[in-house]
Formats: structure tokens, C-alpha cells, sequence
RNA sequence: GCCCCGAUAGCCCAACCGGCAGAGGCAAUCGGCUCAAACCCGAUCCAGUGUGGGUUCGAAUCCCACUCGGGGCACCA
């Protein structure tokens, strides 16, 4: 009923003129594996390189169609390149560390490693039989102790620069995980991978100083403006949230130390009418008058229990409680009120600010609810409205800004700007100053199946590094129940014989750091393993990254749009500071993939609505899959496989393939003197499969490949059918464009046309420029925007003739009324305006 | 609330720089093949481009407003 592969009888599996999918696909899978033709490095001598990459599966369980549909358009390119004679690195891996891998053991008495490994190789199975021209000679694992290795040894060069720490900070915690979460991995409150609701755990952990490199990771994001999807580039730009003003120095009567605050709006200073600090930060506690604490206290426990999902509720009221004590405005000399509140974080800034209700709108919701004074200090361009009182935050005058050394009254926000930072840098109270939202990142986990931190605590040295010579530190041998964690230990704790070592600086006794590091480490840098898998000394060897990188290519979901690709390009700028890579960049152009979805949603278990990748294959062949994934729609949209058609597919494969039985001239025939007319438009297929190829938009490259089958078809059966020598050369262009998307039809194709295996490492055909000019065109006569004739006429018609032309054809049409214009557009078009 | 992207035939999608709305597919209908059916082959049908305005000789394409859908950001001072 679904049209799908047929079972074939006895008769059918000796016809030749059946098309048996299932016959082809065993046919050259074993060819392919014997030819390993996408080796990295098998291009002609001094070929230019590309470097295809997709983001690399995490091995869960069997391959599912949004494997498959990244797969399918990575290959579109790593094939063409092949064709065009460059020399392609398109290699495959795993990012086989995490957390499934450890709960499934747990539930099931196992060792991760079982259930990882053999998912893999499952995962690889599938891959191989999916035709992927992949380069199986890189393959990698980051759980291989011969990987992971290398991420600790980066790790430990990171540590040397100051870029990994370890801080006492309150953190990101999942209860269903039991582990700490990066900030990249809380989403609205909730853990990325599982959706349970974070809270927060004062906890001691490792940090990357991502920070450090946040100028430069926006910085270089204009390199990759139009090569990258802008809505990855907005994300990250807002994900790193840089923020310009100033930095303002408050006096707080009773304390020695001014207390500096981070403002984007130093112009409104004189409308500072009270002061913030987080609740939660320890300046706060440090601040509250003994009068005051016992509501302080009460009020901080309060805000310890409110959740992170409750925080972030825009609109709720704004809460907090006066310390008792005064700072100075610094330019008004007023005594202001110092409060504590939730609104403002103390891991942002510096954990107090500024207050100008008058200015913020935050501000101003907090002044109402407390009953403190609101001053105006920017003047809207309209006037105020009758019986306004809210915040203005607008441009405009400034106004009742004036002081002593000070007077910024009628600037313009942006000049009164100025003008307070360099009040402030004079007389020593502030200073300009840009703040990120971007945090570091978090990187230690309290999870087993991970790289282990290579550092021992040393009760008489402290964190000390494990050389090198003595990496990898290998994860012991747990299983099951020993996975499990207590009161948020890692898993590691529990090995007593692993987590008791010598100190290697003293040699007294001395622990391992239980935690493993966070999964995005190990995917930071695998590109760059691909270069030079079998590197023993080093992550890789710099001289065979430098050809391949940055990435021409990357393929992957938009999930991980601040996640692993905001790593990535941090750990590429550290290496590149640390001199082993040349780049700044790793992926000079990314593609994002839709989803594959089924009935408008999302597949999946709970809603009964999966399509397994497997079943589609035995049903309709791996190339009729592919082929639907690839012509569903432009790459990055969604494709609902419910509007999708595999059997149609199948029906076209099943056509293309049968053009190559009907070829009756040799192998090399000169095409020169065969049907012009379909010559032509190969030709045209073939140069419009080039450009739309670039513009990475392979449905219609399908679409144009279904044209030239349908009118081979037709050349055929007219005129002298197969014999033509234009018919083979079609036909084999045909092989040649679908050998990008359904390499095992082609292959077959390309064989009974005669050739030897395989079409994929055959040359692009040459396109022959003369062929693209048409002989005649036809010429669109408009009358007032209506077409009233047609014209045959020469490409190079003059503009004089066709309008001459033009106007004969639709004299009957003018009709007496005055022509007052002729706007001629040679060859293609006439409008002629009359009055 | 703010920002970005999108809306073309019953459905999925094309349409280069503003120039004949249709390349391709699905579905439907009819016909051929067949004892019959499926498969296959051939043909036909189908929209004036979300809505309203504007610019232009000419708008799916450019501009403005709106509607709907998708995405991002949202106490970051």
C-alpha cells in the first residue's frame, strides 16, 4: 500500500530492467568498503582542500532521521567537492561520554562502557549502510582513554594560563542529574538536557574563564556575518551581553572602602535617590545595621527559597529592605538610602547599583513600592505627558542635572554621557567601563562518565596538576550501583583505591578530584583530533591542521547555537594564543538543519508520533530516504515527514535508473553531434547544480536533476532514442547529480552505462559555455502590464529591432491610442504604455 | 513587551538584478497497459502570491501598517 520496496520473485531478480533496491544496496556496499574511496588525502597532487564536518552523534541508541537528514546534506557537499577534484577531509566520531550512558548502567547493574560501545557500534552499522562518503580511517571516541587523554592535557594547559580555576560560588544544580550545570545549560530555569527545575548549591568548582575572551568572541563574529545563520550570531551576541557606561564610586557613610557600582546610564546620576545591593551578595549581610539585620535576615532567607523560575517572573513586585544605612550621591552630596533587593544580582556588576527610578523602569517599580523620592533627569522630546510620573528612559534633554564642577543640563543623553565620565575620571569617583553578561564556565561534574579533572588535592600542597607523563587519568572500573551519588559527591569518591594517590609534587598522601569535566570539553576540540587521529605526543599535530582548518563546512542542529559552538570558538582563540593553531575561527561557514518532525510536532515517545529511520530504510531504500530528506525543502526548515513522500521518491530513482539500461551507444561516444536541444539543458543542469550547490540549496538541485531525467525520458522514446550520444551524456549526468544524494542508484547506473566503479570519485562534468546561450528566445510583449504577444528573437537582439517588432505585434491591441512610452528590456521584454 | 525570520495551487516547494507566477514532487481526475488489480506509462486539473495601503510602465520580489505562524531575548543596572 505505501509503494514501498517490493519483495522480488525469482523472475524479477534476474530481469535487468527491475529496479531492486535492496539488490543494489548489496551490491556495492562491499565494493565501496573494499575502494575506501573518501580517504582524506587521495586527491590529485596539490588539490585544494575542503573540510566537511558535521556535529558528531552522541551514541544513543540506533540512528534517527535527524541523523540522517545531517548526514544527507553534509555528504551533498563532501561529495561534490570529490567531483571537483578537491581533496575533502569528511570524517566521523562519537561524543561518547555523558550522562545516559552512566544512568543506564545504574538502572541496569552495568559498566557504562558496555552500553556506550555497543551503541556505537550500532550507530556505525547504520552509518555504513547509509552510504556516507565518510573517512572511517579518522574515527574517534571522546571516551577512548587514547581521547581523553588529550582533553586533560588541555585541560592541565589551560590550568598553566590562568584559564581554569576553581571558585566557591553559589551554582547551578540539578536534582535530577545530581550535578552542577554550566549557565549555557539552564534554559528558562530549567536543565537543558532533562527540564527539571535548577536550584542553586553553594558549591567549590571548576571554572574556564570564558570571560577573558568575551571582547573577542564578539569581535570576530564579524568574519563570520553572512556565513553563519544570523539568529546564531544574535544568540551568541546576546548570550554574551556586552554593556558600555561607566563605573561610579560611592562613598557609604561608616565604611571605609567606597563601594563601586557598574551603570549604563551615568548621565542620570543626579537622579540616583537610593542605592541597591543584591540581597544575596555578601556585602549586603556586611552593610545591614544591627537595627535592621533581624529583617534583613528574615527577608534573605525568603529570597534563598524563591526558585530560580520564580526569579525570573518579569513582573513581579519588586521586594527588599532598607539596611539603615546612607551612601552619598557623589555629585549631589545627598545621603541615600541603602537597600537590599533581589532585582539586582550579585554575580553581575558588581552586585550593587545605583537606583534611578526616575530613568529604570526596574528602578522606578521599586521606588513606588517603597515610597522613595523619584527625580527626572531627562526631559522627552514631547514634554512630559500630563500627570506623568513613571520612569523615562528615552533620549531627550537633560534636565536638573547641574552640580558642583557640573552642569549637563540641555545635552543630549549621549553627550551628557560623555561629559559625566569624564566629570567622573577627573575628580577620581568612576571611570568608563564595559561589563558582559557572559559568566565563565562552569566545567565540573559530579558524574562518572566523563574526562576525570587531572588534579590532586594535596593536603600540604594544595591543587596539584598530574604531570603529564602520567595522563591519562584513566576512570576506574565502576559498575551499577557504585555509579550511584550520595549528598551530590561524584561517583568517584566512592573508588577509594583510585581517589587516594601520592601527591605527585610531595609524594604524602593525598586525593584525586572526583569530578569529571563537562562533555562540551571533549566536543570543543574533536575537530581538530580529526586532522591527525593518530597523533601519540600531542592533541594534534599543528602542520596537518593548519590544511584543513578553519572547517569550510559545518553541519549541525541550531540547539547547540551557545553551546558547544560558543566552546568551540573559545577553545580555538585559547589555542590559538598557545600558538597550535593558526586560526582564530573553527567554522567558516554553519549550516543549521531543520528538524524532522512528524504532524506539525516534534517525534516523540509520549506522543506516539516517532518515524524510525530503520523501517523507512527496509521500506523504501536508503537512497529514496535520503532523497526525501534532501528535496523536502530548503536545509534549515522544518521537514514534517507527514507531507513527505518516500514512495515518490523511490519512483523517481526507479526512473532515473531505468534511462541507463536504454543507453545503447559505447562509453566515450562524443556527445558533439547528438540532439542539441537536451545537450543543452545538461548542460544548464549542470551549471545551475554548481551554483545552487554553493548556495547550499540542494532540494532544487533534486528538482533540476527530476527535469533533466524527465526529458531524457522523453528523448528517448522519440527520435533515435538511445542511440543518441546526447542520451549517454545526459544519462551520465544524471548518475554523476545523483550520486550526491543517492549514491547506490548511481553507482548502479554508472556501472550499467558502462563504467567502473565508482561514480563518486569520477570527474564533475565539464560544462561546455556555449551550450548555455539559447538560440532563440521568446520575447514577452506587454500592453499596460498585460501580455498581449510573443516573439521568437535572437539573444542579441538590438533594442531598436525588438521594439519595432514589438510594436507591430500589438498594434491591434494599441489601437489608435497614443503610445506614450516603450520600456524595452532585450531579449526578454516589451511593455508598451499608452494613454 | 522588544528584536529577527517566514506566509506562493488541496499539500511540500520553485521563480536570477522588480519583467510571462510554475521548475520539481505529492495528492486528485481521466486515459493507456492488464482477464482484473497493483505497479508502470501518458495526459489533465489547480493559485494571482496572508490582509490593507504605497512606490513603479510593471511588484511574489522594494517601502509602510496589520494578521497569523516560527524563533530569539526579557529584572544583566
Amino acid at each position: 500500500m505505501h509503494g514501498g520496496v517490493r519483495r522480488m520473485s525469482a523472475e524479477a531478480r534476474t530481469d535487468p530492467e527491475v529496479y531492486d533496491v535492496a539488490a543494489i544496496q548489496e551490491r556495492w556496499r562491499p565494493v565501496w568498503e573494499r575502494l575506501d574511496p573518501f580517504r582524506a588525502g587521495t586527491a590529485a597532487p596539490g588539490a585544494e582542500k575542503r573540510y566537511a564536518l558535521t556535529m558528531f552523534p552522541y551514541p544513543s541508541g540506533d540512528l534517527h532521521m535527524g541523523h540522517a537528514e545531517v548526514f544527507a546534506l553534509n555528504d551533498v557537499l563532501a561529495r561534490y567537492w570529490w567531483l571537483r577534484g578537491y581533496d575533502v577531509l569528511n570524517p566521523i566520531g562519537w561524543d561518547s561520554f555523558g550522562l545516559p550512558a552512566e544512568n543506564a548502567a545504574i538502572r541496569n547493574g552495568a559498566d557504562p562502557r558496555a552500553w556506550t560501545y555497543a551503541n556505537i557500534e550500532t550507530q556505525a552499522e547504520s552509518i555504513r549502510r547509509y552510504g556516507l562518503a565518510f573517512d572511517w580511517s579518522r574515527r574517534l571516541h571522546t571516551s577512548d582513554p587514547e581521547y581523553y587523554r588529550w582533553t586533560q592535557w588541555l585541560f592541565l594547559r589551560f590550568y598553566e594560563r590562568g584559564l581554569a580555576y576553581r571558585k566557591a560560588s553559589p551554582v547551578n544544580w540539578c536534582p535530577q542529574d545530581q550535578t552542577v550545570l554550566a549557565n549555557e545549560q539552564v534554559v528558562g530555569g530549567h536543565c537543558e538536557r532533562c527540564g527539571t527545575a535548577v536550584t542553586k548549591r553553594e558549591l567549590t568548582q571548576w571554572f574556564f574563564k570564558v570571560t577573558d575572551y568575551a571582547q573577542r568572541l564578539l569581535d570576530d563574529m564579524e568574519d563570520l556575518q553572512g556565513a553563519w545563520p544570523d539568529r546564531v550570531l544574535t544568540m551568541q551576541r546576546n548570550w554574551i551581553g556586552r554593556s558600555e557606561g561607566a563605573h561610579v564610586r560611592f562613598t557609604i557613610e561608616g565604611r571605609e572602602e567606597p563601594v563601586t557600582v557598574f551603570t549604563t546610564r551615568p548621565d542620570t546620576l543626579f537622579g540616583a535617590t537610593f542605592f541597591v545591593v543584591a540581597a544575596d551578595a555578601p556585602l549586603a549581610a556586611e552593610l545591614v545595621t544591627d537595627e535592621q539585620r533581624a529583617a534583613f535576615e528574615s527577608y534573605l532567607e525568603e529570597v534563598r527559597r524563591a526558585s530560580d523560575i520564580e526569579r525570573l517572573a518579569a513582573d513581579r513586585p519588586k521586594t527588599g529592605v532598607f539596611l539603615g544605612r546612607y551612601a552619598v550621591n557623589p555629585v549631589t552630596g545627598q545621603r541615600i538610602p541603602v537597600w537590599a533587593a533581589d532585582y539586582v544580582l550579585a554575580d553581575y556588576g558588581t552586585g550593587a547599583i545605583m537606583a534611578v527610578p526616575g530613568g529604570d523602569e526596574r528602578d522606578h517599580a521599586f521606588a513606588v513600592a517603597h515610597g522613595l523620592p523619584v527625580v527626572h533627569t531627562v526631559q522627552p522630546p514631547e514634554g512630559f505627558p500630563e500627570g506623568f510620573e513613571g520612569p523615562y528612559t528615552g533620549d531627550g534633554v537633560v534636565i536638573a542635572s547641574a552640580g558642583d564642577g557640573i552642569d549637563l543640563d540641555g545635552m543630549t543623553v549621549p553627550e551628557a554621557t560623555r561629559a559625566m565620565i569624564d566629570h567622573l575620571e577627573r575628580r577620581g569617583l568612576g571611570t568608563r567601563a564595559v561589563t558582559y553578561r557572559l559568566r565563565d564556565w562552569l566545567l565540573s561534574r559530579q558524574r562518572f562518565w566523563g574526562a576525570p579533572i587531572p588534579v590532586v588535592h594535596c593536603p600540604g600542597c594544595g591543587e596539584v596538576p598530574v604531570p603529564d607523563d602520567q595522563l591519562p587519568v584513566r576512570l576506574p572500573d565502576l559498575v551499577g550501583d557504585q555509579l550511584r551519588q550520595e549528598g551530590g559527591r561524584s561517583p568517584l569518591a566512592n573508588a577509594t583505591d583510585w581517589v587516594e594517590v601520592p601527591c605527585p609534587r610531595c609524594g604524602g598522601d593525598a586525593r584525586r578530584d572526583t569530578d569529571t569535566m563537562d562533555t562540551f570539553v571533549d566536543s570543543s576540540w574533536y575537530f581538530l583530533r580529526y586532522c591527525s587521529p593518530d597523533e601519540e605526543t600531542r592533541p594534534f599535530d599543528p602542520e596537518r591542521v593548519r590544511p584543513w582548518m578553519p572547517a569550510h563546512s559545518y553541519v549541525g542542529g541550531v540547539e547547540h547555537a551557545i553551546l558547544h559552538l560558543l566552546y568551540s570558538r573559545f577553545f580555538v582563540k585559547v589555542l590559538h594564543d598557545m600558538g597550535m593553531v593558526e586560526v582564530t575561527e573553527p567554522f567558516a561557514t554553519l549550516l543549521n538543519q531543520g528538524q524532522v518532525i512528524n504532524q506539525g510536532k516534534a517525534m516523540s515517545k509520549s506522543l506516539g508520533n516517532g518515524v524510525d529511520l530503520g523501517s523507512m530504510i527496509d521500506a523504501y531504500g536508503v537512497d529514496a530516504v535520503r532523497l526525501t530528506l534532501v528535496f523536502a525543502g530548503p536545509p534549515e526548515d522544518d521537514i514534517d515527514w507527514a507531507d513527505m513522500s518516500p514512495g515518490g521518491s523511490l519512483r523517481f530513482l526507479q526512473r532515473a535508473w531505468r534511462l541507463a539500461g536504454d543507453v545503447t551507444s559505447a562509453p566515450g561516444t562524443d556527445p558533439t553531434a547528438g540532439d542539441a536541444e537536451l545537450r543543452r539543458l545538461t548542460h544548464r543542469t549542470v551549471r545551475a547544480a554548481e551554483e545552487l550547490i554553493e548556495a547550499r540549496r540542494f532540494n532544487v538541485v533534486v528538482a533540476r536533476t527530476m527535469e533533466l531525467v524527465n526529458a531524457t525520458r522523453k528523448a528517448i522514446d522519440a527520435g533515435p532514442g538511445g542511440a543518441d550520444p546526447a542520451v549517454r551524456e545526459a544519462v551520465e549526468t544524471v548518475a554523476i547529480l545523483l550520486s550526491l544524494v543517492a549514491p547506490y542508484t548511481a553507482e548502479d547506473m554508472w556501472a550499467r552505462l558502462g563504467h567502473e566503479p565508482t561514480v563518486a570519485r569520477t570527474r564533475w562534468p565539464e560544462v561546455d559555455e556555449s551550450l548555455l546561450v539559447q538560440e532563440t528566445v521568446t520575447a514577452v510583449v506587454q500592453v499596460m502590464g498585460k501580455v498581449r504577444a510573443r516573439l521568437e528573437v535572437q539573444p542579441d537582439v538590438s533594442e531598436a529591432d525588438l521594439r519595432e517588432r514589438a510594436l507591430a505585434a500589438v498594434a491591434e491591441h494599441v489601437d489608435g491610442r497614443e503610445v506614450r512610452r516603450v520600456i524595452v528590456r532585450p531579449p526578454s521584454l516589451v511593455n508598451v504604455v499608452v494613454g
